[in-house]
DNA sequence: ATAATGACTTTCA
DNA sequence: TTGAAAGCCATTA
């Protein structure tokens, strides 16, 4: 018999947001809501934030594709924000004067956003 | 147990 | 167009 685990229930949600993450193609960005969205917790845009900031260097995800519904990327403590842009940029992915992305263009799903 | 926090979003001026 | 204010909710303290 499988002897009860005491702790260990690894946070499935964060599971499932991860797992959304990973489907983002390349060249394409998606928003902490939407992601939500598509893990099934409709207003869980700050989760998918303590997610990622949460995220070891271990795991392999395209952290870099995830942006805020502006279509900026969001400012943080660690200060990645630039690397961020550089890989996104080399992916594609265009910024206009102002720092932000096309959403109705890169953003993913298709349809998500107009 | 309650209270603060935050890589967010929407609404409204 | 920009920015402030309120709403949101799992994680931390």
């Amino acid at each position: 018999m499988t002897p009860p685990r005491k702790s260990a229930p690894i946070n499935l949600a964060r599971e499932r947001i991860y797992s959304v993450i990973d489907c983002i193609p390349r060249g394409r960005v998606s928003t902490y809501g939407t992601i939500a969205n598509e893990a099934g917790r409709p207003r869980g845009a700050r989760q998918v934030a303590a997610a990622l900031r949460n995220l070891g260097p271990g795991r392999d995800l395209p952290w870099f594709r995830v942006v805020n519904a502006s279509g900026r990327i969001s400012q943080r403590p660690g200060g990645s924000e630039l690397a961020q842009r550089k890989i996104l940029e080399k992916e594609g992915v265009l910024f206009s004067p102002s720092n932000r992305i096309d959403l109705k263009r890169f953003g993913w799903p298709d349809g998500s956003f107009g």
